[in-house]
DNA sequence: GAATTTCTTGAGTGTTTGTTCAAAAAAACG
DNA sequence: CGTTTTTTTGAACAAACACTCAAGAAATTC
């Protein structure tokens, strides 16, 4: 007796994903996204809820999605590090052909709307948990394979590699110049291979 | 004849940067800046025009600051590196402490508004060339001192720096984890203080 | 102290926002 | 084909938005 929907949804969150990915959550508006996935308000909210209903299922997908990526990189012919070296290579030649200027979904939601909703918060910490975690999983594959010192920790290497990777996605948006961007990916690289250093300078003072 | 305005100039901007810097561009309506400046709606728009020259003042003030202060690190007591250190240490410090976690005014611009707004824009990449030249001199003490290797090129020594602060800037809003901090500051100071590698990757295939 | 110029005030502008709802249309089943 | 159930539709809503303006207040100069 049930009607069927017209639309698919997966097909929807990627229009959606789209138009947020572009504009931010502030800037696009509803009307936008009923411009861009087809779907009338009515339609919309039946589905989703709410803008931010939407929002959040378009960001999970997209966590899904970027997190599966990096777990894929442990099959790279040539190594779990020369796959990591082929995604910073990629993210730098973006940003230098414009080809995509928009950055990183989850970097631009953090700074944009994680401080003022307690939901967005907590899926973006949890993503950052994961992302943590499937680089160390990357950093003790890549140590088994000798491209990384053992003597390293695996998660301090991780966080590292993320930490460089979000600078990446920050700094492609000010700058374009491939040299200085090759520059910062060699120097992740290095850091990711160079042996344990020690510390020079105290780093938690007491206050 | 005329009448004196009854603001100070500079302390309206203050107030305007703490709303803008806690609550981004899109977030703080003018209702808010009315709010937090005392001035009345007709007051503010004779002042600074628009919402938006309201911010690129504000905007400008924040980086004319920062630049300064990286330019004052040059006389730590203790060396250029160990001033850098502190800082990257007062990031961290802040960030766990929770008494910042507005992150950076300019990295937030950058990802919330620039790339709809050529002004901003243009002013975060004027800032941008600006904070990677301040760096760059550091460096170049830091290499007269003993605590960088001279076989260095400071440009990309300062870019790898810059870079790995803005994804401070950012993991800091996602993880407030002490120990994982301290590893991505100790390892950007490794990162600097690191002899010249050998690139092991090629970054920049041809496509 | 009068004249003049600028600043201050706050109600009011039209627009855009996210969201709702009742009616119409369409699919699935007996 | 008729009934039932769900989807689709688009007009309409109140709230919030950036911004304006005319009138009153205050300070400076002559």
């Amino acid at each position: 007796m049930p009607r069927s929907p017209e639309y698919v949804r997966a097909d929807v969150l990627a229009s959606a994903q789209r138009v947020f990915w572009r504009q931010g959550y502030a800037r696009t508006s509803v009307a936008d996204l009923v411009a861009a996935t087809g779907l009338k308000p009515g339609s919309l909210y039946a589905a989703f809820g709410s803008k931010k209903g939407l929002f959040l299922e378009v960001l999970d997908s997209y966590c899904r999605d970027f997190v599966e990526r990096v777990k894929r990189l442990r099959d790279h012919e040539s190594g779990a590090l020369a796959g990591l070296a082929a995604v910073l290579d990629q993210i730098v030649d973006n940003a230098v052909t414009g080809a995509d200027r928009r950055g990183c979904l989850a970097v631009n939601a953090l700074l944009e709307t994680a401080q003022h909703d307690a939901d967005i918060d907590a899926r973006l910490r949890r993503h950052n948990a994961r992302t943590l975690e499937a680089f160390a999983a990357l950093v003790t594959l890549a140590q088994a394979q000798g491209d990384v010192p053992v003597d390293r920790d695996p998660g301090d290497v991780a966080v590292f590699l993320v930490n460089s990777i979000w600078g990446l996605r920050v700094m492609c948006r000010a700058d374009n110049d491939r040299h200085r961007l090759n520059a910062v990916a060699a120097g992740i690289l290095a850091g990711v291979s160079q042996p344990q250093a020690k510390a020079r300078f105290r780093l938690s003072p007491v206050r």
